[in-house]
DNA sequence: TAGATTGTTAATCGATTAACAATC
DNA sequence: TAGATTGTTAATCGATTAACAATC
């Protein structure tokens, strides 16, 4: 069954409240964690509700179980490879973001055009020239590009990974893609957070 | 009128895409920007009516004037002064990002506990012990902190900005914080991100 | 049992899409 | 005028909230 964004940027966040909670605690009501994220108890059974048989009456969701259900659902476990494209300063944060293999996201390598940069390893992640891409793209089996380049060139960058048939970009730049339908862009707009912070009182 | 998130996201996209068009591109039309962005065509017409009297007829919207009035209503002009909590990789990337100021949002300081980094500066931005937190907060009039601090120590730094009664918290980290009501919490989750992206066909 | 909590339905609310008259 | 495009309404769709019976 098909799971909304919504639904999934939730479980995420159950996730994470899972994650920290200590070994003695066994149980978790719908409750307690609509408390903590302030969101409304009857939409986090829901959302527990879409990944199967999980809860028990009067003693709440199992912990391991639901942490269990969620990474299987959402398939933390079976890991993508991923490049960054861009190894400037957030291209290296997200290299040095070691959380992200937790999450089934692995980042096998880096490009840049920066001459001194090439050849370097950033994090244990080699750094490539932009012009072995198809060549590396085939090599890793990675179907995911990270891009983390400077605005200007973010369009002429991406030319290049439609070319070598990436299906999926992650767009860090504040710069519109123009790519082919097939390819999946998912824009990660700071500024619009940013603004939708600032501006408006709903949550996210 | 409140203009809800999804609006506003929009909306920031819309900038991006008029903010790159020639000078020679007087107008645009609500198509063209559907097509861009793959979205609904009188989706984008209703988005750009709530920033008032915007279009006309048979020839599209005046690029300047739109541009205009986006930033008039997302609030571009007003800055507002920031502090970015942690200046490890991520915090130290936001703090070289320069797009921010265009869009209002001005970083005047940075804090971490690193002694080593206390008393440097990046991309101009001085570092400061977080000790100093409370007296600094005065100093600069900022009332939004940039948490980009390691996962374990997100809930005892957050502790120390509710203290000195910063009023939003924009969290990098994979960390649920708890914190009073009145201090506005936005999540920004690179995970669910991930998640969303690779799980699901629906656009961000 | 009494009480707490889930699962689920129905009601509400808001966002998206389709259609087309009005306009220049 | 003919044609393109906005502005706006109505229809559809999906997400959230409220309520409560079922359960252990």
């Amino acid at each position: 069954m098909k799971i909304s964004n919504k639904v999934i940027n939730r479980l995420s966040l159950y996730h994470f409240i899972l994650d920290e909670l200590g070994e003695e605690e066994k149980y978790i009501s719908s409750f307690k964690i609509a408390e903590l994220l302030a969101v409304d108890n009857s939409q986090v059974r829901k959302d527990i509700r879409s990944l199967g048989n999980c809860g028990k009456c009067r003693v709440g969701y199992d912990v391991k179980k639901l942490k269990d259900a969620i990474e299987t659902t959402l398939g933390f476990k079976q890991t993508r490879n991923a490049f960054i494209v861009g190894a400037g300063n957030l291209g290296s944060a997200l290299a040095k973001y070691d959380s992200f293999a937790n999450y089934g996201l692995n980042i096998v390598a880096m490009f840049d055009s920066d001459k001194s940069k090439i050849g370097s390893y950033i994090n244990g992640k080699p750094v490539f020239g932009l012009e072995r891409f198809l060549e590396l793209k085939n090599k890793f089996d990675a179907d995911i590009a990270i891009l983390t380049v400077p605005k200007k060139a973010a369009q002429q960058v991406t030319d290049v990974l439609v070319e070598a048939k990436i299906k999926y970009i992650w767009n860090f730049t504040p710069h519109i893609l123009k790519a082919p339908d097939d390819v999946k862009i998912w824009n990660e707009n700071l500024i619009g957070s940013f603004l939708q912070f600032t501006n408006n009182d709903e949550k996210n």
